[in-house]
DNA sequence: ACAGTTATGTTATATTATAACATAACTAAA
DNA sequence: TTTAGTTATGTTATAATATAACATAACTGT
């Protein structure tokens, strides 16, 4: 059993978050540039706004904040900007919440899986190698290629589980 | 390694569905007695509906049937029975389609991992003892504890891609 | 400076889902 | 077997999520 390559973990209460925003956004401006595409100040916007917190966030929140910012804003200016970022990687969208979530790991191509903590409401990213293993095993038993695995955990994270115990007994 | 748990296999082109509908029903008559729930011929129809085929079907396309049936359904209308349906297992939600798949095994507890296929749009259901347990050990390494797991693999099934095979080179 | 391409603005609409309250149908006890 | 309580459905309205289509603007390379 190998280690879990965790790419972007629950935050610990000495997280500053603006480091998570910044590292982001510098690797994203390198990939871009690497890649031959452009990030847009608009673009950088919302990967800016994505990243605002670990929880995954939602189109039209980013919209009403885009709505402030210049009046020209509408659906599809946050539509485009989140699907160029999911092309470049540096977004995943969590289908069963419908929103959006940054990705530390734009530059690497990776599958992901994801925990979503039903108390705190953030994602924590990982690409663990036993479970794209076993999955592509047991897919390939069936005759089924895969292109892309789609893995949204829900549940408590350690932190939260914590608190819930201190709450209670505590 | 175990042997993976079928709970909807791809449809072979022998498959008479017919009998697929007609036992999915029959168990979730048979379930819904024994728990003391009602299938009313509402939740049944839709039901029957969500059973017509191996592809997931969407609230909508549910709705537009129901409307010729009777003039009184509404979107709530389906979206009720769904919940219903949900909620006794009779039905599952593939997040990342908006779209909903009749479960054979409603009367066993179970998870789920469902393989997508790109080009017949049919979806099958596993329940895997390796992939729950890779994934919970892995997450109880960090601390999170499940309540459920989404997994939807995407890709093309065995039927297909020999049809693409024999498409390109037969 | 220009032509071609890519990105954004703008308006409209499609798709998916829920809120809120009214009526009807079942259920179990008096 | 009425009646009260509960569950299910009808009905209207609206919220939330997402895309189509076409116009304008901004970049890119020559």
């Amino acid at each position: 059993m190998r280690k879990t390559r965790v790419i972007t973990p629950f935050k610990h209460s000495t997280h500053v978050h603006q480091r998570c925003t910044d590292l982001a956004l510098s690797v994203a401006e390198e990939t871009c540039n690497s890649r031959g595409v452009r990030l847009t100040r608009l673009r950088r916007r919302v990967l800016e706004l994505v990243w605002s917190s670990h929880e995954p966030v939602k189109a039209y929140d980013i919209l009403d904040i885009l709505r402030d910012e210049h009046s020209g804003s509408a659906p599809p200016t946050v539509y485009r900007a989140l699907d160029f970022l999911q092309a470049q990687g540096m977004v995943h969208k969590i289908e069963s919440l419908n929103a959006y979530i940054g990705c530390g790991a734009s530059d690497q191509n990776h599958a992901s899986q994801f925990l979503i903590c039903r108390s705190c409401g953030a994602a924590a990213e990982m690409d663990d190698a036993d479970i794209r293993n076993v999955i592509s095993d047991k897919a390939a038993g069936l005759g089924f290629k895969i292109d892309k695995e789609i893995i949204e955990v829900k549940g408590i994270c350690s932190q939260c589980s914590d608190k819930e115990c201190s709450d209670n007994y505590g």
